[in-house]
DNA sequence: ATCCCGAGGG
DNA sequence: CCCTCTGGAT
C-alpha cells in the first residue's frame, strides 16, 4: 500500500463532497456536545428534529442543568434510549457546571469522564468545536478503514491513529466528517456502490462489489 | 427484519 | 469481546 494512499483517499473526498450536515449546524461546544450524545443510535433526522426546542429551552449548561432530566426527557422523546440520554444530558450539564465552571472542557480525559461521552463523542467535539486533530471512527468509517485497504484488520483505535497521521494538515478538520458521509451513502455496509466512489482509483475493494446497474 | 454518525457494563 | 439499551425509518 503506497504510503500515501490515505492522503489520496481524503483529497479525492474533499474535492467532491456535498456541504456538511449535522453536526457542523452546532459549532458552539455546548449544543455540539449534546446533539452528539443525542445521536447514540438513533438517526441525524431525528436529532434534528428535536434539538431546536431543546436548545431553545436550554441554550447552556446552566440553563440544562436546571432543567433537569424531567425537563429534558419531553423534548427527545422521539429518539431511541431517550429516558437515559435525558438522565446523562443532565448529569452532563450539572458536571460541567460543577467541575468545569459552565465551559467544555478542550480535554479528552474530562470530555471522555462525562456521562454518555465516549471517545468518538470527544473526538466530534475535539475536532469540530476545538479544531484539534483528532478523527471521530464511527462504523461507518471503520468499516471503510477495513474494506478499502487503508486499515485492513485495524482495530477502530488504530483506524483513528491512522487517519490522524496520514490526513493532510488542512484537511484534518471536519475529514471524518467527509468519510462518515460516504460510508453511508456510497461505501454503505451493504451494496457499496463503488461506481459512484470518487476515490475508486485509489481503493482495491471495488473489485468485489457487482458492476452498476443499467 | 435491520440499521441508525455509541456508550456503558459484564 | 459480548450484551443491552430503545424509537423510528426503511
Amino acid at each position: 500500500m503506497p504510503r500515501d494512499q490515505a492522503a489520496a483517499f481524503l483529497r479525492a473526498l474533499a474535492g467532491a463532497n456535498p456541504a456538511p450536515e449535522t453536526e457542523l449546524l452546532y459549532r458552539d461546544p455546548f449544543t455540539l456536545l449534546v446533539a452528539v450524545v443525542l445521536s447514540a443510535q438513533a438517526t441525524d433526522a431525528a436529532v434534528n428534529r428535536c434539538t431546536p426546542a431543546l436548545f431553545a429551552a436550554a441554550p447552556t449548561p446552566a440553563a440544562m442543568a436546571a432543567l433537569g432530566a424531567e425537563g429534558i426527557g419531553p423534548h427527545i422523546r422521539r429518539i431511541g434510549l431517550w429516558q437515559g440520554k435525558a438522565r446523562n444530558v443532565a448529569a452532563l450539564a450539572q458536571q460541567l457546571m460543577e467541575q468545569h465552571g459552565g465551559e467544555v472542557p478542550r480535554d479528552r480525559a474530562a470530555l471522555e469522564a462525562l456521562p454518555g461521552v465516549g471517545r468518538k463523542t470527544a473526538n466530534v467535539v475535539l475536532n469540530v468545536a476545538f479544531g484539534e486533530a483528532t478523527m471521530a471512527v464511527d462504523t461507518h468509517i471503520f468499516r471503510l478503514g477495513n474494506r478499502t485497504g487503508l486499515a485492513p484488520g485495524k482495530t477502530p483505535r488504530e483506524v483513528e491513529d491512522m487517519l490522524v497521521r496520514r490526513c493532510p494538515p488542512e484537511l484534518l478538520r471536519d475529514a471524518h466528517h467527509w468519510l462518515i458521509l460516504h460510508g453511508r451513502y456510497v461505501c454503505k455496509a451493504r451494496a457499496p456502490e463503488c461506481w459512484r466512489c470518487v476515490a475508486a482509483t485509489q481503493c482495491n475493494y471495488r473489485d468485489k462489489v457487482p458492476a452498476p446497474p443499467r
